[in-house]
DNA sequence: CGAGCCATGTAAACAGTTACATGATTCT
DNA sequence: AGAATCATGTAACTGTTTACATGGCTCG
C-alpha cells in the first residue's frame, strides 16, 4: 500500500506525469519511498481505473505524447482513509543486523570493509537528509513550494513542520547506523588487534570516503 | 539472499526440522530476520536440491514422521562466501517516515494515535532486544548455548560478542524510533494546543501501555 | 476424547527487481 | 548528427503475504 500512498501524496502537490514521478522517486520523496519506473507506470494506470487517479493524454511536440495524472476527489478521500488508519508496526527484517549477527563466518577484512562501507554510506546519507530538512524548513524545497501555493497559509506551517520531521527521522536512522556501524569496528579492531593496521590501510585507499 | 542467509546460519547452530526454525523465528533469530513457514518449508526444500542442506526423514510415534535438516560441507562454503561479500546498502524504503511527511492528510488525533502506538511498540521492543542481548553476553541464550558446544573455546568470545552487536543495533533502532515519534507528539501538540488532553486521555485507556 | 502442540504443505495474490524494448524531443 | 533528456511500456522472475488444508502426537 505504501507506493499508492506515495503516489497518491506525490499528485496532492501537483499533476504529473509518470516521468516526473520518476524524478521525484530519485530525489525528495524517493529517500522516503522509492520505485522504478517499471512500478511507476503499471500502477499508476491501476490508480487510475480505481478511480483515484485521472490522466489525460497531452500531445508534445509533433507526434510525442504524454500523460498527466491528477489526483481525483475520490483518491483525496481514499489517501485521507489512508492517512488515518492505525497500522500496526511490521515485523522487523533487518539484513544488516542478521549479518552482523553471523560475523564469526566471514573473514575479520571483510566484515571490517561491510562496517566501514555502512559508515561510508550513512555518513553521506544523514548529510543528505539533513540537507533535505533544512531546504524543508526554509521552504526552499521547490516541491514544496508549489504544495504551498495550493493551501491556505494557515495550514503551511503543518506541512512544513510534518515533512521536516519526517527527515528529521530520517537523520537520526543515518546517525544510529553510523554510530552502530562504528561500534562494530571497534569490536573488530578488539578481537583482532594484528589485523587493525592492515585494514585501516586498505580502508583508506579503498572506499573513496568523502567527508 | 536474506531467508536463506538465515536459514543456513541457523541450521550451523544444530539441526532442525522446519518446525524448529519457525520456531526461532517467533524468537531470537525472529527479532533479526522472520518469514512465515509457508516460506520456510519450500525454502528449505530448494536448499536441500542445492545441495546445502540435507534432510532425513524421521519417524515420530507411530504413523507420524518429520523431516530434519543439517547444513552440508557445500551449505557451510556458501554461507561463508556470502558473508564475505559486501552488498552495497539498499535504497531506503521506510512506510512510517513516508506517513509522517503526510500527516497534514490525517486528523490530528489519528496522527496522535499513530505515534503513540509507535512508542509503545518500540518502547516493548526496546526492552525485548536489551533482555536478548544481555542474555547472549550472558551465554544464557540456550541456541547460542548449543551452537557454543561445537566449537573451539577460543573462538566463543567472538560468537557472543557479534549476536550481541547484532542486538546492540536493534536496541539502538528501537530507541530511535521512541524518541522520534515522542518528537511528533510534541510536535502535533504545539500545533493543536486543544486537542492534547483529550487525546492524551484516550492513550492512557487505550493501547494498554506495558511499562 | 478433546485441547494444545507438533508437523507440513499448496495456491493465489501482491510487491518488487531485472532484463528487454522503443521512440520522440531538444540542445549543441 | 549525436548526446542528453523526456517518455512509456512488457515480461520473467524472486520474494512475501494470505487463505486454505491436512493430519499425527501427547497429556489430562
Amino acid at each position: 500500500m505504501s507506493l499508492r500512498l506515495a503516489l497518491l501524496a506525490l499528485l496532492t502537490a501537483r499533476p504529473m506525469t509518470g516521468f516526473d514521478v520518476m524524478g521525484q522517486f530519485d530525489e525528495s520523496v524517493g529517500y522516503l519511498w522509492h520505485a522504478p519506473h517499471t512500478q511507476i507506470y503499471p500502477e499508476l494506470r491501476k490508480l487510475e481505473a480505481l478511480g483515484l487517479v485521472e490522466g489525460v493524454e497531452v500531445a508534445r511536440g509533433e507526434r510525442g505524447k504524454k500523460r498527466i495524472y491528477s489526483i481525483t476527489d475520490l483518491g483525496k478521500t481514499q489517501l485521507r482513509d489512508w492517512m488515518n488508519e492505525v497500522d500496526e508496526p511490521r515485523r522487523d527484517r533487518d539484513p544488516y543486523r542478521l549479518k552482523a549477527a553471523y560475523f564469526e563466518w566471514a573473514e575479520p577484512e571483510s566484515a571490517y570493509a561491510q562496517l566501514a562501507a555502512h559508515v561510508v554510506h550513512y555518513t553521506a546519507a544523514e548529510q543528505l537528509y539533513r540537507q533535505m530538512h533544512d531546504d524543508i524548513l526554509a521552504r526552499r524545497h521547490p516541491l514544496l513550494k508549489q504544495r504551498l501555493a495550493n493551501i491556505p497559509a494557515d495550514q503551511h506551517e503543518a506541512v512544513v513542520r510534518f515533512k521536516a520531521f519526517a527527515y528529521s527521522g530520517l537523520v537520526r536512522r543515518a546517525r544510529g547506523e553510523v554510530d552502530w556501524a562504528r561500534e562494530g569496528l571497534a569490536l573488530l579492531e578488539s578481537l583482532h588487534p594484528d589485523l587493525k593496521l592492515s585494514v585501516d590501510t586498505a580502508r583508506a585507499g579503498d572506499t573513496t570516503s568523502t567527508t
